[in-house]
DNA sequence: ATGCTCTGCTAAATCAGTTTAGCGACCACT
DNA sequence: AGTGGTCGCTAAACTGATTTAGCAGAGCAT
């Protein structure tokens, strides 16, 4: 890879100068009293050989690499993955960065393996990223530089970037009050494990605790809640079911997330029953398939793409030591309606 | 990141040897006459130490970054990203080395930046990934060093990694067979863009030949062929409308992917048609929609985590010219049956 | 003529490793 | 005594950049 490029000293030698002058000249340096004829010279010279700084080279001396880490405990598992690589690869290229990427499968061997590949990089910082939003402890190893977390939250209070789920919890029950529900909204996807232990999801409660909120305010209750121990589509198929099976019959339903609601979706298209003239859905994520189902699924989207961009200026710009929160907007979609009678 | 380490003179002045010395040994290098006991001061040297080398430094020298360059044109817009990516990652750990990523989004500016970025940066060579299996040519520039293709082929003969499609489109007919569905088997997903222009993709074709090719051998022709603009549920299900409106019902469907498939299964269910009594339905690609779907859905998995890996392998142990295919596993499930009467 | 400042530039050190060339001590052999 | 070989190790060059310290010459004042 890259044989034969031409050195700096190769420029030098064809400008006429010293190494130090091109140096300088190629790095604008202010202050210095080369002529202006030398930075010609210099600049045509780089030009016509083409001339690119071998950055091994360079960080050799500045400890510098332009070269952030991306530490994640799982990039696979989820499609949400993709979202915030790109973020981030776009901020970083912004600013001349590139991103160096390795992932701990939550494995503490691993973990430390990723730890030591980037360290021994000398990469310029860590975006220590979670793939669901939970609070973690990072290796003390990456301490010794600038990190963000992303998608998590740390005690030592370190920069982090995580979605504003409350907020969004807030907006998916302002909705269905705006569309007049009442007492007639349930909610599936409680679940004790995902909401009590911060290490395990911060979604959860804080979900739960904006449609609480919101409801509260409005002086409305929730007329069944129900439990799911995983959010997958067969768990919300399930508490479908056992909704319907009720005698009261709700006239909204918000799902945890997009996957509980598919399964949701599914209960209701066995059971006769039309989204949303019968039952509007509404939900969290914008997973892809929010758009695909029929009719298309109401939804507030985690901003992922957002976040990984977030991490990347928090890290290399500087920034709010607080957890910085960015929004979930809210996609309305063909799932809610007023309910009916 | 990483001040105060301790560097190789550290370690050699503790052990009082040479950096000569202590290069040696912590390389393993054959041949050298160093004693046991210096080996072992060495060692104890650099563990009391904690002594990690700078990779910069070595890479200077050496011209070795143990680092691959990941290129791909999108990482985000696709959920199947994240496996050809965490595969490198796998294999690429396993030999000791890390990946730097970049994407180009398809723009001949922002590719020409990634290229430029990834060789400053004296990557060890180069993984250029597509999203979607198709032909193209690569940038001159990478042609420098080791190169593989992913999910691509190239004129150029370059080794490549590709899914087996046509492998799958056997599958996929013989499984139909199999269960003894004759002359009422319709196609889903036939699109000239898709088949005819290689740089589009190259999975319509393959599938399409690999299904014609058994078919054919079984003398069975298709019931129907639906031809879609795009690849996504709501082309699936306006085309398995248009398949029930006609007067002979299909009693299997092949859907050319997992998204028609999900709009197919729309359909039936409007219809009232049960998936898999009234109608078989197989498909490609293995979304994760395809084990949420009720029934699950029997389709191809598209191996990218193998993939990844494989090509990792080939650009750091060599291997063969042709293009590399990798099976498609057949994932047989629920939305399978012999044909109804 | 001397000293001073300013201009325009460069030699050499430095970063942290790897690698080449070779040194001194010891032994064996003729 | 001289020669050659092996053993165990090291000095110094080298990679390609940045950066520090400083030099030669011109211009000007004293």
């Amino acid at each position: 890879m890259g044989r034969n490029r031409a050195t700096l000293a190769d420029v030098a030698r064809r400008a006429g100068l010293s190494k130090t002058a091109a140096s300088m000249v190629l790095n604008g340096r202010e202050g210095t009293r080369l002529s202006a004829e030398a930075h010609q010279r210099v600049f045509a010279a780089a030009e016509e050989l083409g001339y690119r700084p071998n950055l091994a080279a360079r960080s050799l001396r500045t400890r510098k690499t332009a070269t952030i880490a991306f530490v994640s405990d799982i990039v696979a598992t989820t499609r949400f993955a993709g979202d915030l690589i790109r973020g981030a690869l776009d901020a970083a290229r912004e600013r001349d960065h590139v991103l160096l990427i390795t992932e701990t499968q939550g494995d503490a061997t691993f973990e430390q393996y990723a730890i030591e590949a980037v360290l021994d990089r000398q990469v310029d910082g860590v975006i220590y990223a979670a793939m669901a939003t939970r609070r973690l402890t990072v290796p003390a190893a990456i301490l010794g530089g600038p990190v963000v977390l992303l998608n998590a939250t740390s005690p030592d209070g370190l920069p982090s970037v995580v979605p504003d789920d409350e907020g969004a919890g807030r907006s998916v029950a302002t909705a269905l009050l705006e569309l007049g529900h009442r007492d007639t909204i349930a909610l599936i996807g409680r679940n004790r494990l995902k909401e009590d232990d911060p290490e395990v999801s911060l979604a959860a409660r804080a979900r739960l605790h904006g449609i609480r909120q919101t409801l509260d305010e409005a002086k409305v209750g929730l007329l069944a809640e129900c439990f799911c121990t995983e959010w997958l589509p067969e768990h919300g198929y399930a508490a479908m079911r056992s909704l319907l099976s009720k005698p009261k019959r709700p006239s909204a339903i918000i799902c945890m997330n997009d996957r509980l609601a598919f399964g949701a979706y599914q209960a209701l298209g066995e059971a006769g029953l039309t989204v949303p003239e019968d039952i509007s859905v509404i939900s969290f994520d914008d997973d892809p398939i929010a758009a695909w189902l029929r009719p298309s699924l109401a939804t507030t989207a985690l901003p992922h793409e957002q976040m990984g961009r977030r991490a990347v200026e928090l890290l290399l710009d500087g920034g709010a030591a607080e957890p910085s929160l960015v929004p979930m907007p809210l996609r309305r979609r063909r799932s809610l309606a007023p309910p009916a009678g």
